[in-house]
RNA sequence: GGUGGCGUAGCCAAGUGGUAAGGCCAGGGCCUGCAAAGCUCUUAUUCGUCGGUUCGAUUCCGACCGCCACCUCCA
């Protein structure tokens, strides 16, 4: 299994530091408003990320945190009349439910800021211990000269980053690259105590002390946007590297940013959208094949067209699934059957490892997925009895594979059908009647009962082996 | 100025030193009472341009053109 690694910019082997445990850590959202689909296409990188990991046999323990506490967040609440923290938390429950409804399951733990405040000061305190921090007016900058290997993730000398720098310079820092961890209270601010005096944590020391904390000094994986990488992340392997002497992140993973309509999705040029508008929009599964429709290092354009291709391909998969359900009972794994189908099952679980295992390229990975599913239709078409086990091999291994990529939900599919149990005798009425019409070619009374079907999201199918319905997916 | 990335069919998007996955759309055919779904055929002699290395490059190297990101809060 491949991944790559920003550090040096190559495919490496992963290898996890504990084969018991694969530790990863990811940079999640500042709550000062919902999540947008550029939020959204991390956390769910993150999301596959883990359960692949999971399906390979990996143990997995996944961290996320909320930034709940920082500048916007203040801004935000000052405009809308409310306090950081009630904002931080109506934030944090909109992104749960948000992220819940993309089907991305819950981290292992989501630590937020503000609950870990000491530990921030206690890590504060090592690296002022150390001679690598150092307090103007109850705020703590970090030295960045004091970390040799400064730099070394985003490949950046120290004298690049002046050159074309349009940052206003705080000329109280002995350097400008310094940056602060500990930010004195302004009158008015929320603020919390610390031996500097009040104040609040810099955006950089959370993720270094809440990693550290729940997932110990070395961690496996790192994962954030790509805009992350410099300064975010270059400073929390200051901070963390200089404090314990250890590697802070082995691998560390940037996905790419997402674009809209063609242009760069940012607050300022207002045409960024929020996953829940677009979850209003678009189905779970639709929206979760867009978003891996591409490598995560590429960047992804969110337009409308986009979209509606991803509809279309989810429908191709949905309507194979269900036709292939109904031979999932018939499941025999004992006899090995030598079909053509059978080959066509043992391809796609190659193909759909040989593409996971190399960075995780979903995009190929649904490759695999969709040839499979040609091969399918294609044995449906000409059905043939003795297939039926091989069937139920491909349905169990596209299941599979589709749950990794969390393009499709068995659970939501059975409670589905759980409810709408009741209609089923309904539906079947209706259909013998319209039989009936059909034996008479009265096609009138049939096409108004199959039109009237579909208005209510009951699709019907005339196959020579008899009619066939089904609900069709609600967004 | 520095750092990094991208340019593959109508659109989206994988990929490889040996001759281009998959999806969407479009057109023809089969099936159907008509649909729907499915099947089937057609759709890049070619992978931004120009050179170089090689028996052979879309894939490696160089130059150029175009686009983008980061260097500032941003996933």
């Amino acid at each position: 299994m491949k991944i790559y690694n920003s550090l040096n910019r190559r495919l490496e082997d992963f290898e996890p530091l504990n084969p018991e445990q694969v530790t990863i850590y990811s940079c999640g959202p500042t709550v000062y408003d919902y999540i947008h689909m550029g939020n959204a296409r991390t956390a769910l990188v993150t999301d596959i990320i883990r359960r692949y990991l999971l399906y390979k046999g990996y143990n997995v323990k996944l961290v996320q945190n909320l930034t709940d506490i920082d500048d916007k967040i203040i801004r935000r609440a000052a405009e809308l009349g409310t306090s950081a923290k009630q904002l931080a938390h109506e934030n944090s429950e909109a992104y749960f439910e948000d992220s819940q409804r993309l089907g991305i399951h819950l981290a292992d733990v989501h630590p937020k800021a503000t609950e870990h405040i000491q530990d921030m000061i206690n890590l504060i305190q090592i690296l002022i211990d150390k001679g690598a921090a150092y307090v103007i007016d109850g705020s703590i900058y970090y030295r960045v000269n004091a970390f040799a290997e400064y730099g070394k993730l985003s490949n950046r000398k120290p004298e690049d980053l002046l050159a074309g720098a349009r940052v206003e310079v705080d000329e109280r820092k002995e350097n400008p690259r310094d940056f602060d961890m500990w930010k004195a209270a302004k009158p008015g601010e929320p603020s919390w105590d610390s031996p500097w005096g009040k104040g609040r944590p810099g955006w950089h020391i959370e993720c270094s002390a809440m990693a550290m904390k729940h997932l110990g000094e070395t961690i496996d994986i790192h994962a954030g946007g790509e805009d992350l990488l410099f300064p975010h992340h270059e400073n929390e392997i200051a901070q963390s590297e200089l404090a314990t002497g250890n590697t802070f992140a082995r691998y560390w993973m940037h996905v790419a940013f997402l674009k809209i309509d063609g242009k760069r999705m940012g607050k300022s040029e207002k045409n960024f959208i929020f996953l829940r508008d677009a979850l209003d929009h678009y189905p779970t599964e639709v929206i979760r094949h867009f978003l891996i429709s591409a490598h995560y290092r590429h960047p992804l354009d969110y337009n409308q067209e986009s979209l509606t291709k991803s509809e279309g391909a989810i429908r191709r998969l949905n309507n194979c699934l269900d036709a292939l359900k109904k031979y999932d009972r018939d499941i025999d794994l004992s006899e090995p059957m030598d079909a053509p189908l059978q080959h066509a099952v043992q391809e796609m679980k190659s193909q759909f490892t040989q593409a996971m295992d190399t960075d995780f390229n979903t995009a190929q990975a649904l490759g695999a997925i969709f040839t499979l599913v040609s091969e399918v239709n294609k044995s449906l078409s000409t059905f043939d009895e003795s297939e039926t086990p091989v069937l139920a091999q491909a349905y169990q291994a596209l299941t599979e594979t589709c749950q990794v990529l969390g393009i499709y939900d068995t659970e939501i599919q059975d409670s589905a059908t759980d409810n709408e149990a009741k209609i089923e005798p309904l539906v079947d009425l209706l259909l013998e009647v319209r039989q009936d019409a059909r034996n008479r070619k009265d096609w009138e009374t049939s096409d108004k009962i199959r039109d009237r079907l579909k208005e209510l999201n009951v699709e019907i199918q005339d196959t020579p082996q008899g009619t066939t319905w089904k609900f069709l997916a609600r967004s």
